[in-house]
DNA sequence: GACGTCATTCTACGGTCGTTGACCGGCGAA
DNA sequence: TTCGCCGGTCAACGACCGTAGAATGACGTC
């Protein structure tokens, strides 16, 4: 019957420590990226000393490894609309608040290699799902036009802040976007006269 | 009357280091980036010693300043549909064969706080224009949409080289893209019901 | 032919980084 | 109470970076 408030276990102690480097890391990395975030930073950020970063977490990399752990966004099959329908909800929600590991990785997949692969890995599963709904022989690169703009519009909105798109509204966002993302996910569509290959 | 084949004259051989130099550096800050590229880095494969590089160019920050000199393109004033044609002309321009300063500018952007601004600097002018030609009171965000888009589509297919960006063709881009681009540039069409606000 | 200029190199300084290993002190089990 | 485990600190090493300044040697001018 250990008291929640009261004073708390050892494990509970590196648990809560542990938690605490992270999120500095989280956000440090999100902030500077990779390469300018510096080991010292996060511990002192975290209020502990650089060689207990070390201890818990190894290396650097392994320390943006479990930093920038995130489960996934989902993104349900369906028709190709409903795709379209369902990867601006996905959008809408992360223009609301995209979560801080996220831009941790987005801010450092352009200068990091184990960033870049994570940004690959944490896409592949969706551009599979929106390559099967579209059933085109250019559906991979609809795909991944789709995830080009969805990443485009979020680096510029919270990374680079653009003032245009950091204080637009996500709905007013997503309705601009809609008939983008409806004509991408659309396989036949015509707005000038296409060309069989 | 000096053959130009002759052994050069000491400006001259000046400048040709100094090309060469700026040629190593737009390679570098392109390919790894501005925190990751080292000045030793650009001298050696350059093929001259590091203290040159300062003599010549002053610092880190101006060498990267003059590698990443690059006359932005012109996006001629128009209707909304002949700025939508014209960016989709730019566009297919730029994967046909990106400049590499340029690249040197994507890869940097989210890293260094220098070439953010002259990302922001290089698209300003040319977000005039396409805010000019839509004249609606969004008409800033859909230009930002549009720049956001284009620079999505340009960082995955060379930076970060999305297999199936980085494959296709010019044209099979743009094409897919142009639903896109006239959607964002027509003010007032509807693709579902807009709500008024 | 002498001399100053300038392209170029060499050496080194101060700082920062990732990483390491010794060390300390309190908690928990025996 | 004793003692070992472990959360946490401290000092330091080696590497690398941007940068500065002296040294060198060939070229062009008088």
């Amino acid at each position: 019957m250990t008291e929640p408030s009261a004073r708390p276990t050892r494990a509970q102690q590196r648990l809560r420590t542990e938690e605490r480097i992270l999120v500095a890391a989280r956000q440090l990395f999100a902030e500077l990226g990779y390469e300018r975030t510096t080991i010292r930073a996060v511990a002192s950020t975290a209020d502990v000393d650089a060689g207990l970063v070390m201890h818990y977490f190894g290396s650097k990399d392994l320390l943006f490894a479990r930093a920038v752990e995130v489960p996934a966004d989902e993104v349900p099959a369906g028709t190709a609309g409903e795709v379209a329908e369902a990867l601006l909800t996905s959008l809408g929600r992360r223009l609301t608040g995209e979560p801080v590991a996220s831009l941790a990785v987005l801010r450092s997949m352009l200068t990091n290699a184990d960033a870049a692969d994570r940004y690959r890995a944490a896409g592949e599963p969706q551009l599979n799902q929106i390559t099967e709904a579209i059933a085109t022989p250019d559906a991979d690169l609809r795909a991944s036009l789709l995830s080009a703009i969805i990443h485009g519009v979020l680096a510029e909105r919270y990374l680079l802040r653009l003032t245009h798109l950091a204080d637009a509204s996500p709905e007013q966002i997503i309705d601009l976007l809609r008939p983008c993302f409806q004509s991408l996910t659309t396989p036949a569509p015509a707005a000038t006269k296409p060309q069989g290959a």
